[in-house]
RNA sequence: GCUACUGUGGCUCAGCAGGUAGAGCAGCUCACUCGUAAUGAGCAGGUCGUCCGUUCGAAUCGGAUCAGUAGCUCCA
């Protein structure tokens, strides 16, 4: 693929860029046919990305609907047709400006102003389009083949909620119309692996319109949550954690102590309680500081690693919820963890080896962030320096990539973060590791030191899961409702051929629930294929016991495979054996 | 909260140039008692998110509101 940089430059475009380069021409391309459509369009930024392109536009009063988008993708093709060269021009940045003034950008305009005063400013050409841009790009717009134009949403102009909302264009182009073709063949099937599609389909949780945000466990969901619940709890004994359950309401007092209701108040929920105001907890660290205060401390004692898995409310906007990924109550599987300064890096170290492990069981990939003082934040400089180094240190250590967040931290602390893709490649922060040197000063927490005098604690709050609710989110989808047997909310499901067979299954079902297993009989007379159906596909039971004839004869059982359709004929202890062995194993 | 869009029985969806709702699946009943991805027949179930308005008449038009979807902002 030929491209053309904006010193003029034709070269082929390096393979690891080609479809980068490819979708910034064609958000060019689709900027065109906006301005040709649309004359009193004014264009911001129009990038290419892991998903396709966009460009955000500003169109006045103009809104647009399905079919207005087609016209553009249709006015598109015809660009492409047309075959129009794409020209790069460089201008000194008074000229640039007047260029975008003369043409009526102003957010071209305001953009060039943000660049330095001796900027030399880079433009592409095709037809009557101009954009100011870096490049490179294609060549010639024939160049662009397989793309298509698929939706609209709105962009504050610089990702700021305090400026106008522009309307987002968004495309998707790729170098041949197969590889298209293949990628919305992907999100279709993206699409039925939705967590909240699954959720509801296998019954694992719902929502109400009387409870917006707030999710409804429903039974098959609890067993899911309880199972990964016992995994944690099995990982953080083994850890040398100690767990403890603390209040949801509190009184306003220790949230202002703590600085939640200077910095947070906006997302907290409150009320009433004999004439004092009470706050609903959005978070589990007020209540792990006063388990701390509640008795002296030795160093001996450090690190005091104290867990809770503690259900908090947070007042989220109602555009930002979403499924199970985005909730207004959620549980942590938080810690807090209380030591001397020099123990800093080791316990992070060890938290980043938990998440790791736990990850890893899951298949899951991550990426990790670390996020700097945010600008509504609490404590001195130093602190926020010393204790930033802190997990700089520990990163360093351990080899860990990381990308930095700046200004992204908790306002007392700076973080590590997590985060791992869904279905359709977003990322959602699960796991974080807070530093915190602020809680233990406003709480005026202490410790005795080997000298008899007293210290004050660092603090570290940090999440494996993040929250089990999101966690269990990105599982189903990961899975695709197809979890493993230790977490399958019906492990077994008991299938007759017929009637004749009832009672036998009865007491192959029984034994299988007495040895612990999850596990239902469905007793329904229908034909096995109906119900082998119903088992492995909508209820995605890992494993379906089949009696009929044959076995009842025997006195054994016929286990189908959900994941390889393999029929397997044994005896039912040789089956109690083999699943008890894989949910303890947790395979 | 912002921009655009959506809201019909448990689920998925049709109906929408205005004249008081249809289907499939699920459920229930009956028949079949049948070996590994959906046996057949019948019954029951909604007043079309909610409220207000336009109209002789609204699921179909308008407004408000609630909820949801895509994204922005924010965040575990």
């Amino acid at each position: 693929m030929k491209v053309v940089y904006s010193n003029g430059t034709v070269d082929v475009a390096p393979a690891e860029e080609e479809l980068h380069i490819l979708r910034h021409s064609a958000a060019h391309i689709m900027a065109q046919a906006i301005q040709r459509l649309y004359p009193h369009a004014m264009f911001a930024y129009g990038p290419a990305n892991e998903k396709g392109f966009y460009y955000d536009v500003d169109l006045g009063d103009t809104k647009l609907s399905d079919e207005d988008l087609q016209a553009i993708e249709a006015e598109m093709r015809k660009i492409v047709k047309e075959n129009l060269p794409i020209k790069p021009f460089i201008l000194p940045r008074a000229e640039a400006i007047a260029l975008m003034e003369s043409r009526g950008e102003k957010y071209k305009v305001e953009h060039i102003g943000d660049l330095d005063d001796d900027a030399v400013i880079s433009f592409y050409q095709q037809g009557d389009y101009i954009d100011m841009c870096v490049g490179p790009h294609l060549t010639y717009t024939k160049g662009l083949k397989a793309f298509k134009v698929t939706g609209q949403s709105g962009a504050y102009w610089k990702n700021d909620k305090d400026n106008k909302m522009l309307t987002r264009i968004k495309g998707i182009a790729f170098p041949t119309q197969q590889e298209l073709d293949d990628h919305l063949k992907m999100l279709e099937e993206a699409e039925k692996r939705d967590h909240r599609r699954i959720g509801k389909e296998m019954g694992l949780f719902m929502m109400a319109d009387e409870a917006p945000g707030f999710p409804f466990f429903l039974p098959k969901g609890m067993a899911l949550k309880n199972a990964l619940i016992e995994y944690w709890r099995e990982l953080h004994t083994r850890e040398d954690y100690v767990e403890v359950n603390t209040p949801l309401i509190m009184n306003r007092h220790l949230w202002e102590t703590s600085g939640h209701w200077d910095h947070y108040k906006d997302n907290m929920y409150s009320t009433t309680i004999d004439e004092d105001t009470f706050c609903v907890k959005p978070m589990n660290c007020p209540g792990g500081v006063m388990v701390y205060r509640s008795s002296p401390h030795s160093y001996r004692d450090l690190p005091l690693r104290i867990g809770e898995l503690g259900l908090v409310h947070r007042h989220e906007l109602r555009g930002a919820l979403h499924g199970l990924f985005r909730v207004r109550c959620f549980t942590q599987d938080d810690a807090h963890i209380f030591m001397r300064r020099e123990q800093i890096t080791d316990e992070i170290v060890g938290v980043v080896h938990l998440i790791n492990e736990v990850y890893e069981k899951f298949g899951f990939k991550y990426s990790v962030e670390l996020s700097t003082r945010p600008e509504d934040s609490m404590g001195s400089d130093e602190d926020w320096e010393a204790a930033t180094n802190g997990l700089k240190t520990a990163l360093e250590k351990l080899g860990l990539p990381y990308t930095i967040n700046e200004g992204d931290g908790a306002f007392y602390g700076p973080k590590i973060d997590f985060h791992l893709e869904d279905t359709i490649g977003r990322t959602w922060q699960c796991g974080t590791i807070q530093l915190d040197f602020q809680m233990p000063l406003n709480f005026d927490l202490e410790y005795v030191d080997e000298k008899g005098e007293k210290q004050r604690p660092i603090m570290i709050h940090r999440v494996c899961f993040g929250s089990i609710e999101r966690f269990i989110g990105i599982l189903t989808e990961h899975f695709a409702g197809k979890f493993p047997v230790w977490l399958a909310p019906t492990q077994v499901k008991v299938l007759r051929v017929s009637e004749k067979f009832a009672e036998y299954s009865e007491e192959v079902y029984a034994k299988l629930r007495a040895a612990g297993i999850r596990c239902e009989l469905d007793d329904r007379n229908e034909k096995i294929g109906y119900l082998i159906r119903e088992a492995q596909v909508v209820g995605r039971v890992p494993y379906m016991v089949i009696i009929g004839q044959k076995e009842m004869e025997e006195g054994t059982v016929s286990i189908r495979s959900r994941d390889t359709a393999q029929t397997e004929t044994m005896s039912l202890d040789a089956f109690l054996e083999k699943i008890t062995g894989e949910v303890r194993n947790r395979i």
